[in-house]
DNA sequence: CCTGTCGTTTGCGGATTCCGTAGCTCTGCT
DNA sequence: AGCAGAGCTACGGAATCCGCAAACGACAGG
């Protein structure tokens, strides 16, 4: 029988005709789909005969597309933790203006370990940047001696933070 | 054969016994405590006789302890998504400056399911709060109408995403 | 020094879950 | 029709999870 090694699930960047593809290129989720990340946003450790159950699928249905979903980025399960907790004391939003290609910038702050999150905004910054830091000292070195000497910077505005309020992961559950 | 004493008590940074908690009440957390923490941000479901493998723990150890941290609210496995993916098109960051008590105005922000993320913050804005909608209408909707309408709220600047860079949740892994 | 307590770890056995595979259905294509 | 691919179900063996009893170490008081 058709023996070829299909190299099946790992390498599948766009399949023929899975369903209609937004034009970014992110996959399409069905309803199902949806349901088993919302199971897997309430608790990441659930079985899947579990999800299987609550979605009407099998267990090895709800595998298979959990495994899918992994391999395709579209989600992924981790713990996440409350950054005092684990010793980081200082936080803080920092808005960066650019002069010339933001995208580079962008990456050269991407590569840093204390940013955790970078996004490319329209508005009075062209970049905000999360930074998560140990302490004073810490964050002063990281945002004026690294951030600001990154090409092409030209202003940085710092947000610390004094009280995190809210800090949810439940983007399917609403 | 189990010929592998990787992280034995021998080697403790910090004082072995501390069961203590700091003062703000959260409790503290010992290196192997860290180290598992680790083991599941990089998969929320790992194994626990692998975790213990990496740990120098039994599995029951492992398992005990993880549960120990859930229960204590310090780290929580979940799925985490791009919200784009899930259908959520539009996403900003909005700065907020308040008049009269801040707290209150970040409560009434953090009951608004569209609100992901809210942080009060030093600096030019009183509030950072991280919106994520479906379409333009929706975001519209929500900064000119909701947020503004809480009372307190002196103005709001936007930062519309145009591009997500970065986003991790390494905390505990550098 | 001895003893009891408390928190943590270990070592098991049984129930549950995970995982690969084979067979089936449905859809789209030639 | 015939073929090919994707997705689902069923099922059995291996691995994992889970509860429990026992062991260990640290510590305070007698």
């Amino acid at each position: 029988m058709h023996s070829e090694p299909v190299a099946s699930r790992s390498a599948d960047p766009r399949d023929p005709r899975d369903t209609r593809e937004s034009r970014n290129g992110t996959p399409h989720l069905d309803a199902v789909s949806l349901a088993i990340i919302e199971q897997l946003q309430e608790d990441g450790r659930r079985p899947y005969a579990a999800i299987g159950k609550a979605v009407g699928l099998s267990e090895a249905a709800v595998r298979q597309r959990v495994q899918k979903l992994l391999d395709q980025g579209v989600m992924q399960i981790v713990a996440v933790t409350d950054p005092l907790t684990v010793g980081f004391r200082r936080q803080a939003m920092v808005g960066v203006t650019v002069e010339g290609d933001v995208e580079s910038v962008a990456d050269a702050l991407s590569a840093m370990g204390e940013c955790e999150y970078v996004v490319m905004t329209a508005g009075s910054f062209d970049l905000m940047v999360e930074i998560v830091c140990e302490d004073d000292d810490h964050l002063l070195e990281v945002i004026n001696k690294r951030i600001r000497a990154v090409p092409g910077v030209r202003s940085t505005e710092s947000f610390v933070y004094l009280k995190l309020k809210k800090q949810t992961y439940m983007w399917g559950t609403r």
